[in-house]
DNA sequence: CTGAAAGCGCTAACAC
DNA sequence: GTGTTAGCGCTTTCAG
């Protein structure tokens, strides 16, 4: 291991602190004989210089290990060739193959990501807006806390920043979106049990909520919302009496197995659940277990996210498949074409989902 | 859905290209009737400033709406409050984790994230941390692609910019690393395997590298590069001849479950496997599958890292589980010191990694 | 095609 | 405590 801080003594009274002064278009421009204009228009790539010129600043840059440095770019020419990214949790796999999906196209485009993680809250969503306009990001990607309360999102439009939101949209506020067919989905699904017999079918998600669900309640996140619309509407078309009832929210500041052991004991235990992504669809799968249910003998379950490993399990897992890539590489799609300056009226991108039938789902026991 | 870009026009030069000036302190300082020096230094929170001359000067930026550009004060400072941090594949459940515990700790840190995959390609690796030293980072954490071509590390430590290498290590760099014990976890996890009777044992790793394994080769990811030490010396030490031709390297091209496929069929067919990560092992567990294997009857099988449905299969694999949160957090650490100035010799933390025994383990068939 | 000069928004020295 | 001035590294007029 070698020694680090000896030479920690600055020499300049700016910079890195770590006593080198970065290489300059100047400096360059003196070893190359030239102007610093010309020098930076053979750097920058822009403007017009003679071939021999150019080569000589290039030469000279080579060799003095010159570093464009793209924050005094930014100053002046006001683009950051950056964009912002706000996800609830990039541990959640959806919104690291989101992201993943962002990263090509901005990547394609000449842009970097800036990466936050709003745990669902719209108050660390705030900050992270925050630092992200105050970096200049030339616009944002957002998957915003809640679709209700709009602020957050406000706050950047009137920054005048170009904002894309996924997964989510949000009601009255000028941007693009990207989001899934999540109702239609919901119906095709919760289709699935009402035809096999189900009649106690749950609805369980991780979304903040206060108290429980109430029918015509708005939701803080419009994917959540439209999935319990298609959901308890399925139910109503089924003859099944009072379906909100059986929407579970908040499932996880009470733990989700924990939860889902709730819905699926009891007298009037649920026969079947709807689980709102992959890893609400394990946990239930572990309450299940855990309870001594058999799926699907004793219990039928169906998810949204088509994780790898719901195709493994024994039973494997009945999903609604959503194009978790293509939502971010779509939203970053958008994104940078109103960066590009782009002016025609905001869409919003509806991308369908798609069923796999597998083999968790069951009719009902007696 | 609204209309856009009717306002874009441009009244000055620089900006954002939406038509908007930004506030500055200028701007503020003229509002509170104070110097620019005098506002900057109460907005800055730096320097002093009397109570009664920082609330004008507050109140006057809020009404403004005065927001700090984060880029013209790292010009002056030096610091940019931004961290780089390029991994293999954000959508890779690893790196998502090692991500997280990176960005929990720099956020409390007060540092953002510039996220990069390299797709564990050099060539990549070098355009990610191009942009990132361009853009000023403070420091990079960097999960190198080769362990062994350091080049692309040496940009970084000769650019005078702290360095954290994590989940590989790189000789010859001046930088703090964390990682974890692989070649122990890998002794643990193929003695369990030799203990059980198995002498033709698989390991299998998605690494890139030209043409099959021969001992004594250097291996361009040091993590690899632990566990086939560990794993051959494992094998080495049951008295199993040439156990380096039990190690597949390079499944990635291949597809890996093709690879699992050719390795676990046949005449001399593996009667268990060693998988490198979770992902392999979802290939390898669907591979048995697909030609009819039992596991762990026919097959046994573990694994490294502790995904979350590692629990859930029928049988249920068993693991050596890495704490990969918090080897991200860990580096972030080390990294936020660094830049801070610390200046103490380099070090390389290892963390253990942990057996968890499940059911995918039973001696190998006569 | 090249050069000189101004300026992006901010902080750091240095006066007062 | 407050103001003045200079300057970070770059691009952009504007001249020539």
């Amino acid at each position: 291991m070698g020694e680090h801080g000896s030479e920690h003594a600055s020499s300049n009274t700016h910079g890195n602190g770590n006593g080198r002064r970065e290489v300059t278009v100047s400096d360059v421009a003196a070893a190359a004989r030239v102007s610093k204009a010309t020098a930076a228009r053979a750097l920058g790539d822009y403007g017009a210089v003679s071939d021999s010129v150019r080569e000589r600043v290039q030469r000279a840059a080579e060799e003095l290990g010159y570093r464009a440095n793209a924050l005094a770019r930014t100053m002046t020419t006001g683009r950051s060739n950056t964009i912002g990214i706000v996800v609830g949790d990039i541990e959640n796999p959806f919104f690291a193959q989101a992201t993943r999906g962002a990263a090509d196209i901005a990547d394609t485009a000449g842009f970097d990501l800036i990466l936050s993680n709003s745990d669902e809250e719209t108050e660390s969503e705030a900050k992270a807006i925050g630092v992200q306009l105050a970096k200049r990001v030339d616009g944002l990607l957002v998957a915003p806390a809640s679709s209700v309360d709009i602020r957050n999102l406000r706050t950047i439009v009137d920054a005048g920043r170009p904002l894309v939101l996924f997964d989510r949209v949000a009601e009255g506020i000028e941007a693009d979106a990207v989001i899934a067919a999540n109702r239609t989905g919901a119906r095709k699904l919760t289709g699935l049990l009402t035809s096999a017999g189900h009649r106690r079918i749950a609805f369980i998600s991780t979304l903040l909520h206060t108290d429980g669900y109430r029918s015509g309640e708005v939701l803080g996140s419009s994917s959540v919302a439209e999935r319990v619309a298609g959901f308890t509407t399925t139910l109503a078309e089924a003859g099944i009496p009072r379906p909100e009832a059986w929407v579970r929210l908040n499932a996880r500041a009470d733990g989700v197995e924990r939860a889902a052991v709730e819905l699926i004991t009891g007298p009037d235990a649920a026969t079947a659940v709807v689980a709102s992504d992959s890893r609400i669809a394990l946990a239930v799968f572990r309450a299940a277990r855990s309870v001594g249910l058999r799926i699907p003998e004793d219990l039928s379950l169906v998810a949204f996210d088509d994780a790898d490993w719901t195709g493994l399990t024994t039973p494997s897992i009945t999903v609604m498949s959503q194009p978790i890539h293509e939502i971010g590489a779509e939203a970053a799609r958008l994104l940078v074409r109103r960066i590009r300056g782009d002016g025609g009226p905001f869409v919003t991108k509806v991308l369908d989902q798609r069923l796999i039938e597998r083999e968790s789902v069951a009719p009902p026991r007696l």
